[in-house]
DNA sequence: CCGAGATCGTTAGCAAGGCTAACGATACCT
DNA sequence: AGGTATCGTTAGCCTTGCTAACGATCTCGG
């Protein structure tokens, strides 16, 4: 995947004003999941298969509808998707016995145990910088991270 | 893009371990990107061609290959890329006098008026939820993405 | 000075992921 | 029972990735 902006955060430090902030976040939060995503490939899936994966996995048992929202994809993608996890042996697809026009998407336990594994690999680089910060600078990013789960369900709720 | 691991945060406050931390954060920067996102539509440019157009303005006239690799990208992608940004009039293809293999890619100032907007439009909304946290929220997020730069050195050290 | 090799961008051709339109099957409701 | 709504799939299109192969150009050793 691409990258996106590097060039964003014409300085480093942070800012006071709301506008600066906000760019200087989105430009951080853009590097963040770039440099995480490289992790990304060793685990053999796409990064539409693993997230749809990731969302079965921890979300149970959902319709292919559902699971399409969830993705913020259209269902024909989702068919597509779900059908290649189902050739990798990673969901199964199960009919709804009450309504027959559903399809039930079920991670299998490969499935499971590919995800915990990708998601390990991915995180460790992040977990190891971060375990390098001293106690005060982990009770900032702390904060830090309550406030921007503060600001996206604020932006959520518009 | 779809969204990715929305369900990795189980618990919404903050933790102390580095793991737990890393996760969270991690699981903060998709959902703050994939509500940005949403806004990128309107610019009318997909994302390859508006990080790359990106590239262009602010880093100045580049060449083929260097604008392929700053994108993390094969030349053959970033040829497509250009040539459809060239055939919206956002760039321009020059040659260079001096070697004749290089073509240098430069923004035209519809190019540079476009990505000013579309850029403004998309952190719009952060801005917004931004500028309503008081006093002392501002100064902890400032801190936070201060680490998170921190941490984005430190990973790329590696 | 010139021919061998390196470098650059493009072309050709493939796979994956996104979309809309259209359809068949099923469920629902009057 | 019949009309309508919903669900998933199929078909067909575009964009974005990739590799392989090529033509043009530069560079450097002899």
């Amino acid at each position: 995947m691409p990258k996106r902006e590097a060039h964003v955060a014409l300085s480093d430090g942070p800012a006071s004003d709301a506008a600066t902030l906000a760019d200087q976040l989105h430009s951080a939060a853009i590097h963040l999941l770039r440099t995480l995503r490289k992790e990304d490939d060793s685990s053999g899936l796409s990064a539409p298969r693993l997230s749809a994966l990731s969302v079965v996995v921890f979300g149970g048992p959902l319709t292919l509808g559902q699971l399409a929202r969830a993705e913020q994809v259209r269902p024909p993608t989702m068919t597509r998707i779900v059908t290649g996890l189902e050739k990798a042996g990673l969901v199964r697809r199960i009919g709804d016995p009450r309504d027959h026009r559903l399809t039930r998407i079920q991670a299998t336990a490969k499935g499971q145990r590919v995800l915990a594994e990708g998601r390990a690999r991915r995180v460790k680089l992040l977990a190891e910088s971060v375990s390098a910060l001293d106690q005060a600078k982990l009770a900032a990013l702390g904060r830090g991270i309550q406030l921007l789960n503060e600001l996206n369900a604020a932006m959520r709720a518009k």
